[in-house]
DNA sequence: GTGGTCTAGACCACT
DNA sequence: GTGGTCTAGACCACC
């Protein structure tokens, strides 16, 4: 696996099993895999797994059974919330860089109008 | 320096320098670092920067004036292209993820309107 | 340092910290000895140390700044109310307690109010 | 079993015998488990129980009957001394903490207060 | 097998 | 010196 340096690890493993739950690529009150395959899988010791599901379970994205497993949390609606935040944020970092691009606020509506009219008339969002 | 393993260093510098040029940071026509300046800033090959700026050259992006030095095109239309050019393609992406994540394209420009207007409330992206 | 074996260190490390923060051995805003300091202290690994005040952290009873150390919240309100949530939980603990003990909720009652009247004459809870 | 360290383990068996006989799980006049047994189960020297039993002996809460065994007091009265004795004791020792906590008498007697309200409407002590 | 805890020891960035 | 991160490896309780 390859982690960016410069970002804790546990910090991008979350972020991974967030797109997971978030795309439903693992569904609600999913069983996770465990904390050793994951840390298999990402080429990281179990602990840096079990901080990053820690943090997620002080955030009550996924919940833990003794002995059994973690899952994802049954809350649909925390998902979706979750969803939407991801998403917003992502759309923030690209407008600030937009910004250091030199576009203006205008400007930057302007390209966002001209891409909305594009996929409506497309019913797609790739143009490739 | 950082830069993402898996990409080639290359490729990451072109879009550094791009991005310095769309930005206005180096101007139409200004001189550009030397290669071996750059490759000490960046922490690299020199040759590495010089396929990087090649690639640049091949493009029109610079052009090489022989014994002096590698400057930014003149051609500010091509640069104003460029910039949308990159902004397209970083919008393109986000898209793309959008849809990753569960989003329908109705639901995308639903959330692209909510932040148009946002912004056009508030006058600036930033919402920290 | 002797912890009770069977409860986890951190968590016995939460709680003599909260009793110093709440009762106002460490003051508010106050700095916090350093992670390598409290585990020669209390003799264990600095990272479980670094775990117990992570999750206080988490609960917003301290805040971090990078190279200078940890620091108590310096809202006063939050401290109170941790105080109360302490005290009440030890109250009950204490009547479950009596529970077991064959007491039923009248007489447990009839116990506290003789208690309550006893520290009323003489303006002090210390019998001894 | 797990006793704490730094205080003696007969002290600690002591108390776990009262208990047993104070919530009745050992009624009055029923025989005591052997000293052999008992140290079995509490996983210590013989010798240790033994030291317990003598002290609760002298206490005339327990009484020997040569070849047969030890046997908890008949006296009802003093069993019911005996628990109301050791609550008192852990309330004592619960208004102590509080004062260390930085309460005064007063805000002692008002949480008293509310806790025996909260008890009168809900008929239980439990919270949860 | 599961998660949870703990240790020892390392390296980093920042000041 | 500070906190933060990470690894390797260990033991525990539970089922």
């Amino acid at each position: 696996m390859d982690f960016e340096p410069n970002t804790p690890i546990y910090l991008q493993i979350i972020d991974l099993i967030k797109f997971q739950i978030v795309s439903g690529k693992i569904k609600p009150g999913e069983k996770l895999s465990s904390v050793r395959d994951m840390a298999l899988e990402y080429g990281v010791n179990p602990n840096t797994v079990q901080k990053a599901l820690s943090q997620m379970e002080w955030e009550k994205l996924v919940f833990t059974v003794r002995t059994t497993g973690r899952y994802v949390t049954e809350d649909e609606a925390m998902i979706r919330d979750l969803r939407k935040q991801m998403a917003e944020r992502h759309l923030e970092e690209t407008f600030v860089l937009f910004e250091n691009m030199g576009y203006s606020v205008e400007e930057t509506i302007a390209l966002l109008q001209d891409m909305c009219e594009r996929m409506k008339k497309n019913g797609t969002i790739r143009t490739v």
